[in-house]
DNA sequence: CGCCACGTTGAATTCAGTCAAAGAGCGTGG
DNA sequence: CCACGCTCTTTGACTGAATTCAACGTGGCG
């Protein structure tokens, strides 16, 4: 418990990439300061803008720092959906480089700030130090996972338990990172985005917020939510925090790919 | 017809997995050579069995030789959603081995042969083969696009539109690893598991089939479906073909990974 | 043959969508 | 400072797509 609440105090501090990886396997001094020089110098973007669209290529990787963005793609007949949010210390696209074309946009919904990886950089780090490659991988697991936790909800929950269970999700997520107080946390999102996220019309999504209030489930204040009864929230929704998969690395493989550092650090001198 | 297609199913033996990864980048023979070794001893499932469950630790990589096979998840109220069909030339698990616990299970739909490939062969190729590791990581991107498709169409599509979509996707899929003969391939699958993979009732499910038959866009015989009218089952169901980054590789970090692997090859002469 | 899972069909029900309109919040500019 | 315009939220009445329930058909298999 001391250990975890230690970590926790190290891991809020800093790079927020760092912050986020740290959720993985115990980062070194070394890992942290490598982390730092990967990162470019900072970009800010205001609300509303796309930093990348359908069909462009992929750029360089973004790291999001401050602000929250969505993966979404825009439908022929004008609608929209919204596969993930992005959330401090999460990477725009941590491997989509390799593709020619991406298959869906990046928008900002709040003003964000931004840094960027380079290429080189990061095929570095992939070659050099399997460590922090094994976190990165975790790290596109975990969104993985979420993906599949969204489809779960989108095919078999019905308005209550999709919103229910975003609304944990999202709190999970920013209680990791240290954004979240009590049970509440900044929520930037109209009910039009919520509703695109779940497949929902943002009426509905209004009705249901209107009942879980009045349940006494969440209170809303201006951009704020407070999650008053987060075990009654996943039951409704019926979700598992474990899919996150937070502190949860395979402890077994962590120690090999130390090892693997270790061999690679002996033939380099 | 069945049995052509059983026919090319034994004709188009070599290594699954290298003809699938040959979608992204052309293999070399040594690249092939590689991949044949990277595989164990061949082992057989039945139909309906489950290789892997929600909960338990990820065991080692697994490949898919023949059959089909599903990665789902079990609702506490009894229901099932299926995510993700996986076939000929799939792994079952490129990278969850970092984790310390499935967040889903994979279970057989048909009779499977499925081949092992250890964790240090894959750590190996991941330290050693860059060009191979890429092709696996474009693997994993691939699936991701197929998870967010998904996601698209439970959220967005009405019933028309998501069966005719699933129906493109795996007629693409078959397509492209060489097993379907003009528009038709083998769908082995239930009305039920359609309906589990689609958020849709098994009901509804013949309804609709039954009516894109009567409108002469698929037919069906025995477990072979034909895609009468691709076009016109891309039309209802809006899905666009890229998403499944067929030959779509960024040839400039192709061209990137191979300058890569040469000064592995140099260094280690 | 007879079982059993799967497919098919019809009728009633319901959850969520659609349409419409009014209210609240917020930034901007007069 | 207030008025305007805009977007977002809220609420009500109606509609409809998909579900539910229930029954019957069918095809493969021991």
């Amino acid at each position: 418990m001391a250990d975890e609440l230690q970590r926790q105090v190290i891991a809020s501090q800093g790079n927020p990439l760092a912050r986020k990886l740290s959720l993985f396997v115990p980062l070194s001094n070394a890992d942290r300061a490598l982390l730092d020089t990967m990162t470019g110098p900072e970009q800010r973007f205001p609300a509303d803008v796309d930093l990348i669209q359908e069909g462009q290529r992929p750029q360089p990787v973004r790291l999001l720092l401050e602000g929250m963005a969505m993966r979404y793609r825009s439908l022929p007949d004008g609608g929209r959906q919204i596969m993930t949010f992005l959330l401090p210390g999460d990477l725009c696209d941590a491997h989509a480089f390799l593709l020619d074309e991406m298959d869906h946009s990046i928008g900002t919904i709040t003003p964000v700030r931004v840094s960027s990886i380079s290429r080189d950089m990061l095929m570095n780090v992939f070659a050099n130090h399997p460590r922090i490659s094994a976190t990165l991988w975790w790290n596109s697991l975990q969104e993985e996972a979420m993906l599949r936790e969204r489809i779960v909800s989108l095919g078999r929950r019905n308005a209550r338990g999709r919103i229910a269970y975003l609304l944990c999700e999202l709190f999970w997520r920013y209680e990791a990172i240290g954004l979240s107080k009590g049970g509440a946390f900044q929520l930037p999102l109209t009910q039009l985005e919520l509703g695109d996220t779940l497949g929902l019309t943002p009426v509905h999504v209004n009705r249901i917020l209107k009942d879980f209030r009045e349940q006494h489930l969440i209170a809303t204040r201006h951009k704020i939510i407070e999650l008053i009864d987060i075990a009654g929230l996943q039951d409704i929704s019926g979700v598992d925090k474990t899919y996150l998969h937070l502190n949860q690395a395979n402890t077994e493989l962590a120690q090999l790919f130390d090892n693997l550092e270790a061999v690679r650090a002996d033939k380099s001198k």
